[in-house]
DNA sequence: TATTACATGTAAGGGGTTACATGATTTA
DNA sequence: TAAATCATGTAACCCCTTACATGTAATA
């Protein structure tokens, strides 16, 4: 039930569901992903559970808003789930499941493509998230040592997107690293293969 | 749909639900998790959609095992899904999200306590993983340049284990760093309010 | 005039968890 | 004899996504 929990969070500003979907997706994209269609019955709910109270406020254009505020019992549920053990969830990593079987498809050219694409996914994430540091630490004289702790909070969790993204950039070049090397060695055991008539190298498989 | 595949994948080798179980615990752990309720029945729907054909085996102990193996039309299908580009899911940490509002609190010793209960738990996985390269060096003379191809697939997976591990563990002491000179900080600013008169010290919060 | 941004929702369905139901065989 | 392991499944429920429904106001 993290979601409720992360809405708790977020409103220690009142806030729409509009207004705290832009905040999912500006702000805390790389934390985690809700869409309007459950962040609506999402807060609805913790209405009934008395965590939040909401008022109807005028909009400049649209519809009428619906405001929400965090109340005392809600701040108590946000407190406790903050004081709780780090949340770790179970692995749930598609890519690397692919990776995990694609010695099925028996050419080491494809496991090679499928790294090229996935560090170029990755970098671009990494750059953008320097960026954020570099535009941040130009513009805010209390960074990093002397920011007020909510900013603190936020940076130290921005950090740990650095951290990761370059750890994953690394691991990319490694691996391709040693798909080079390995398919320097399979060219070169055919060369080997193919002066002693052993076998056509157009039928030389990976697998 | 990641886990259709991901059974099609580990149906390499013939079987049942329950071995497929055991195989994720195991083996897999890192990557992807399944409970038996949800392997049976998806089990069941990809042999209706023809990826996969069973039957039915006798059993040393315990009712008769479905036997499960994969199709030519699974095997097809598993081939586009290891062909298709990298499967990176959108972000959903909720250890991270916990830290992002852990402001809140207004006490910055909880923080400190928050990351080395962290620190505990990824090092704790990291040496696991680490022990399981180690043996697999120490058992296998083809580690690691010479693996078979299947092999060498789920080292560099291993790797990526070992890579996000330790930028965790980095960023949990950095970060440990980091709140301790805070804390030191504060200490010393108290200490001069204090002198001056200006704030009883038990009444100094963080917030 | 068409698109974009503002604003709130519902419906259907897929993915996943926890709990429950059933029963045989081996081991402590 | 009790517990663990083997073995297959169903039911209820939660989380989340995609698609649909509705309408206003500003902008291109």
């Amino acid at each position: 039930m993290s979601l409720d929990h992360i809405l708790l969070g977020l409103l220690r500003q009142p806030a729409s569901g509009y207004d705290l979907k832009a905040i999912f997706d500006q702000h805390i994209h790389y934390i985690w992903a809700a869409e309007l269609s459950q962040i609506y019955p999402t807060l609805q709910r913790l209405e009934e559970k008395k965590w939040l109270r909401s008022r109807s406020a005028d909009s400049k254009r649209g519809p009428a808003r619906r405001v929400y505020e965090i109340t005392a019992a809600g701040r108590r549920a946000l407190h406790t789930w903050l004081e709780s053990p780090p949340d770790i969830g179970v692995e749930r990593n598609a890519s690397l499941a692919q990776l995990y079987f694609m010695s099925e498809l028996a050419d080491l050219a494809k496991t090679e493509r499928f790294f090229l694409r996935l560090r170029d996914q990755i970098s671009a994430r990494l750059q953008a998230i320097e960026r954020l540091e570099h535009y941040w630490a130009e513009a805010d004289p209390c960074f990093p040592d002397r920011l007020p702790s909510a900013d603190f909070h936020i940076l130290l969790t921005l950090r740990k997107g650095l951290h990761s993204l370059k750890a994953h950039v690394q691991w990319c070049d490694e691996s391709l690293a040693r798909i080079r090397a390995r398919t320097e060695r399979e060219k070169a055991a055919d060369g080997r293969r193919t002066r002693k008539g052993i076998e056509k190298p157009e039928s030389r498989s990976e697998k």
